[in-house]
DNA sequence: TAAAAAACCTAACACTAGTTAGAAAATAGA
DNA sequence: TCTATTTTCTAACTAGTGTTAGGTTTTTTA
């Protein structure tokens, strides 16, 4: 074999950079600091990378297409009758299962997207752009079923869905609330709100009044 | 007076800050850059703020404040009678002005302050809590008067629309949606989703089994 | 207008950054 | 084992970092 031992510690340079970049940002992060990181010396990884910047292209380009490559997937196993509930729920679970299982390149992604050189910036765009025209599909798919509300703002749904995906990684650890669970609670916000739908339960009268509040 | 003209370089030096934090991160501001913003040279910067981490202090603080009174103001400012539906679409306008007129700063709260050093984190997190707290007790409020599902996840929901609200900076952009507009669109997928109450309208007939699918 | 204070600049300090060339060590093939 | 190749290290270079001391200019005060 031609090259082998030294793909193990390309991957230890990476995941190490991944880890560096995820808490000090771009400019923050030094060679150094990632050799020490990936256990060798900082001199080292220019056998592996020619640059910084290929290093965070790297990163970046892990941590979206991880995430794209996971709800894609996910969307295609399900059959052709599935709902609009379903698929953003099946997309939800995959993206959280996506972030859980390389939350360092994902987490890296979201903090260093805005600091990086233009160029590079730019290249990864249209991967993102790319896992938003996954999202307007589900919408505007399940829309013209007629499953949502004629006049709902679909635009705006997504950006939503988009927004709140990705602070997930903020504050979702594993350990506590599964997955499945808050994939679900999440489908229900957006699909369902959180309004009750039977009006306000302590006064039963109000509730032909309270309903037409909420239509206007 | 004493000082008075000291207070204009003082604000056009933070301001500048706030960009260059914004665009480039925490190490990837120099103080230089800052100075070539804010029109003078790196020494004087050093008259105003004794330190580069003094200076990420205050633009974090700011920020963060500005969207914690802007909030706050616009709920006191609302009747007792005031609903769940009407608080959270008052703070939501209310947050997204605050984020229009000082978004440097607030885009800079959320870039940088994954990077910043601990003892400087520490402290902004007790705002953020503050933050997060507004927002806990609109909805528990809310749901104690029953305007909510007696089974929403309210902490879910809450982590929900500040993860949307935290993502807007990253799109809203003033001259296109108004922000009464985005507000009122918010709310409305909060509260309502998106999902059709008269079911699909292809098929009549899938009415009430649409209905009962939903209910799970 | 002269003296005092405030605001700013210059030039440098000690240090760290990314990167590189060439030597040294580890590994693989014969 | 000996050789060839791959992988790592050492040591250095240039450029740029935050910060500071002391001098200059501008503004305020009297």
């Amino acid at each position: 074999m031609k090259l082998a031992k030294s793909a193990k510690s390309q991957k230890r340079v990476l995941d190490a950079a991944a880890k560096m970049f995820r808490d000090y940002g771009y400019a923050g992060t030094t060679m150094r600091a990632i050799a020490d990181e990936a256990d060798l010396k900082a001199g080292s990884i220019y056998y592996h990378y020619k640059s910084k910047d290929e290093l965070i292209t790297a990163v970046l380009d892990i941590g979206i297409n991880a995430v794209i490559s996971s709800v894609e997937d996910a969307l295609q196993a399900l059959p052709e009758t599935a709902t609009g509930r379903d698929r953003i729920e099946t997309a939800v679970r995959a993206h959280l299962s996506a972030i859980i299982k390389i939350g360092d390149y994902t987490l890296a992604t979201r903090r260093v997207f805005g600091q990086v050189p233009e160029a590079i910036r730019l290249k990864n765009t249209k991967l993102r752009d790319t896992y938003g025209a996954i999202w307007q599909k589900i919408l505007t798919d399940a829309h013209a079923r007629g499953e949502f509300k004629t006049d709902a703002n679909l635009t705006l749904a997504r950006l939503f869905i988009l927004g709140a995906l990705n602070w997930t990684v903020e504050w979702y650890k594993p350990g506590g609330r599964t997955i499945d669970d808050v994939a679900r609670d999440f489908t229900a916000v957006v699909i369902d709100g959180i309004a009750n739908p039977y009006g306000v339960i302590h006064s039963a009268a109000d509730d032909n009044q309270q309903a037409q509040s909420r239509a206007n």
